[in-house]
DNA sequence: AGCAACCAGTTGCAAATCAAGATCAGTTTG
DNA sequence: CAAACTGATCTTGATTTGCAACTGGTTGCT
């Protein structure tokens, strides 16, 4: 599982941003915990738009816990079932996956139904945001819902798009 | 060097933007053109902070020449040297890189020395991020000059701490 | 002209990492 | 009790990495 945590290359704050998070896939796992509301194994293997593979996603969720950036849990409804939450720290990603988002769309050749959360996301800017932490505190860390589901309006537009297209043809 | 890059696992933004620079150095390679004025093979090699091998370097260059995130020039001073240039869509990272420096200085154990210009750039916001770009605009694609360097800012603002450090032991 | 220093890479190799697919043992459901 | 589900692990082969030596050429100095 890449290197040890705790030996760095240098102290500079993106290259150790890069030394965490710098790699194919534990972002992609962040983004569907995040903006799929995928929370157990299975459902991050089956349901990625990548295709993990299963030994990858194991050492990438591995790794994320031990850095921080996911806490797990036993699911009491089910004894053999992990449920992964993000933390404090992921949370914080929310801009930076956001500034993804954008850069993405803009200069690489992304599809409509997935630009469509990225834009609405690079709109709404660091107000929106803001609320969209919240409401994945509330999610992910227990504290109380707040009223606006940042979540559900991306949902709302991604479906929208959706339907817009195929109704086309 | 990686995989081709015109095929890809999805269409969505964010995977896009890690299919490009989802790597242990190429965001490396492009803070060390963007930040730290260096702009030839051996500059980016021996003044690394990191540490990058040279053919690991050379393979970063060409894959983001092929990107279209550098640009490659001959040097008119020196027949072998080469001068890489940022692009418009490198550019375009500023607030990307800015967004990681300020989740790595806060959520990872960075050196005060080299966390200073990661403060600056995230207390300035987008009206720094903007003249920032605007003065790397000038830099690398040739526009007119802008009033304001923000890469002067951040050099005094380094050196400030730097001195500042010294002088107390 | 001769020579050392400099330049942008390339080559060879061992070790680590990654990807794909099959498999596994415990758990729940019907 | 059997089938399906769960979070993984194992095996195997391909890719990437880091390191060091090397290449073919250029430049500056004497």
């Amino acid at each position: 599982m890449k290197q040890a945590q705790d030996e760095h290359r240098s102290g500079c704050p993106i290259n150790l941003t890069l030394e965490m998070l710098g790699d194919r896939w534990s972002l992609i796992v962040i983004r569907d915990i995040m903006f799929g509301r995928r929370r157990h194994f299975r459902e991050l293997l089956t349901q990625s738009e990548e295709g993990i593979a299963s030994n990858v996603l194991a050492d990438r969720l591995k790794w994320l816990v031990t850095g921080g950036l996911l806490s797990r849990r036993d699911d009491p409804s089910h004894r053999q079932k992990a449920i992964y939450s993000l933390t404090e720290p992921s949370i914080q990603l929310v801009p930076l996956l956001a500034q993804m988002g954008a850069w993405g769309r803009r200069h690489a050749p992304a599809s409509r139904e997935l630009s469509i959360r990225a834009e609405l996301l690079e709109e709404g800017g660091p107000p929106m945001w803001r609320d969209f932490m919240e409401e994945l505190r509330s999610l992910h860390l227990g504290t109380p819902s707040p009223g606006r589901s940042v979540l559900a309006e991306l949902q709302a537009a991604y479906l929208a798009v959706v339907a817009r297209d195929s109704e086309g043809d």
